[in-house]
DNA sequence: CTGGGGAAGGGGCCC
DNA sequence: TGGGCCCCTTCCCCA
């Protein structure tokens, strides 16, 4: 036990539940470990370059790439899935094709698996990801989702939220645990670099290799036995404990579960500085989901070879979920719903919104009242028997009878004179939290601000918490 | 606690 | 290819 305390750190025990004087007899040293893992992978790749024991032949539209089935089973649950039904003919070469991906993707994959280095970049990134995906191989998919969301620097957009507030819903609010995330990094935007590997990309690769390596036959034999994969990511390909689902990956219902409970004030004071960092993280945001849509692979997926369907139709798959569709500008539309991207603020509450029609929808709901229905008593309105109240930035109508009830011909009526026509001041809007009925201002209008509203396209009369309304 | 309604968001598809 | 429409689901708020 002495050389326990001599190593300390470098020490690692693997719990084996054997009594005491066997478990003494089990302590690696994890620089060895490291060490001959490394060197061992060194020499699979030299003999992969040099093409010797090669035994498995992968055309990539119509370039050949050699490699050793045994690291290729280990690596991907899709060459497990193909190798186990080859496994009784071990003397032949196994030979597949791929038409879904670019020999230059697979040399990245390659590359990857017999060195642990990944070579992404923002041209790559989105098609390595996607055969990965085809390919099974889950750490890779997790790196590529980290490279994006480094690029992409999502956490702006939740600092964005945290700062600005510019809805009560727009984004998933205040769920982290983590709140207390670094202002200027949230803003800030990592270029991706030419050659990124994950952190701990290399070792782990490494181990994660040969311990497949060393479990091969066990999974072989179950793989034989059990019933064939499915075309899902195979379960038993190991997730690395590092490879978290990143936030901006996760279904909107997940998301939003998460920071259900907790809304964020309607329109908080931001200084210039936050908005104006706010605004540049913004653009480039854009600019990267730009970049990522504009490399976007002519065909990312198949669907129905694997059900042997006869007919299979082409189909755009969403290299971050399992979601195909029919069309590029529909998965580039899909996509905004992974990288959080919103290009269609909300001129009156900066509210963002991912599709310009939902913009319109939310305007003309929220802002323009144009339902013609009382919000009280739900009867329907015309332009006579209703008037459009105003609360806060939000508009909507009642007819003359419950704006009796309520007593809300009482409160002054939104005139409108004064209130700026800029949507830009509205980014300033002085409004501490509206939740509750004190923050509210109730405003009466005709309906002829409305038209005045309706011509302004998107533009709307901002209607302030002033002194005025509260005296 | 529950059900209804409003708003948001996403998918399919047509133009 | 983008815009737009329709439909559906999900979430949240409120009675």
């Amino acid at each position: 036990m002495a050389m326990v305390t001599e190593m300390g750190a470098n020490l690692a025990y693997r719990a084996t539940g054997e009594p005491n004087h066997l478990q003494a007899q089990r302590w690696y040293h994890t620089d060895i470990t490291a060490d001959h893992q490394s060197y061992l992978l060194k020499q699979l790749d030299n003999q992969r370059r040099q093409e010797l024991f090669c035994d498995c032949n992968v055309l990539v539209e119509g370039q050949l790439f050699k490699a050793h089935r045994n690291v290729l089973f280990g690596s991907s649950g899709y060459f497990r899935m193909l190798l186990s039904h080859g496994a009784d003919d071990n003397a032949e070469p196994v030979s597949t094709s791929f038409e879904v991906f670019s020999p230059d993707t697979f040399t990245v994959i390659l590359d990857f698996i017999y060195s642990g280095q990944l070579d992404l970049s923002s041209h790559n990134v989105i098609e390595v990801m996607s055969a990965a995906s085809y390919l099974q191989m889950n750490n890779v998919i997790s790196y590529c989702k980290d490279f994006i969301k480094s690029s992409l620097e999502i956490s702006a957009k939740e600092d964005d939220v945290r700062y600005l507030s510019l809805s009560e819903n727009s984004y998933p609010q205040g769920g982290r645990e983590d709140n207390a995330i670094d202002h200027q990094a949230a803003t800030s935007i990592s270029p991706p670099s030419a050659l990124w590997t994950h952190d701990s990309s290399r070792p782990q690769s490494s181990r994660y290799l040969v311990k497949e390596l060393d479990l091969d036959a066990a999974v072989l034999k179950q793989d034989l036995s059990s019933p064939q994969p499915s075309q899902q990511h195979s379960p038993e390909v190991e997730v690395l404990p590092d490879a978290e689902e990143p936030q901006f990956a996760r279904p909107r219902a997940e998301r939003r579960r998460k920071g259900a409970g907790k809304r964020k004030p309607y329109c908080m004071r931001s200084s210039t500085d936050e908005a104006l960092a706010i605004q540049e993280a913004r653009s480039q945001t854009a600019q990267k989901a730009d970049e990522l849509y504009a490399t976007l692979p002519t065909i990312v997926g198949v669907v129905g070879l694997f059900n042997k369907d006869p007919n299979p139709s082409m189909r755009f798959k969403c290299p971050f979920c399992t979601h195909t569709v029919k069309r590029k500008a529909d998965l580039k539309r899909h996509l905004r719903c992974h990288t959080g991207e919103r290009p269609y603020p909300c001129q009156a509450c900066n509210k963002r919104f991912t599709r310009l029609e939902h913009l319109r929808s939310h305007f003309e709901t929220i802002h323009q009242a144009r339902k013609l229905v009382c919000r009280k008593c739900k009867r329907q309105v015309t332009e006579q028997s209703g008037r459009v109240v105003c609360e806060g930035l939000r508009r909507y109508r009642m007819c003359t009878e419950c704006i009796q009830e309520t007593g809300c011909e009482d409160l002054p009526i939104d005139g409108l004179e004064g209130a700026s026509e800029e949507p830009a001041l509205l980014l300033g809007v002085d409004g501490e939290e509206e939740d509750g009925d004190t923050q509210r201002s109730w405003l009466v209008t005709d309906d002829d601000d409305l038209a005045e509203d309706s011509g302004a396209d998107l533009i709307i009369q901002e209607v302030e918490d002033s002194d005025e309304e509260l005296q």
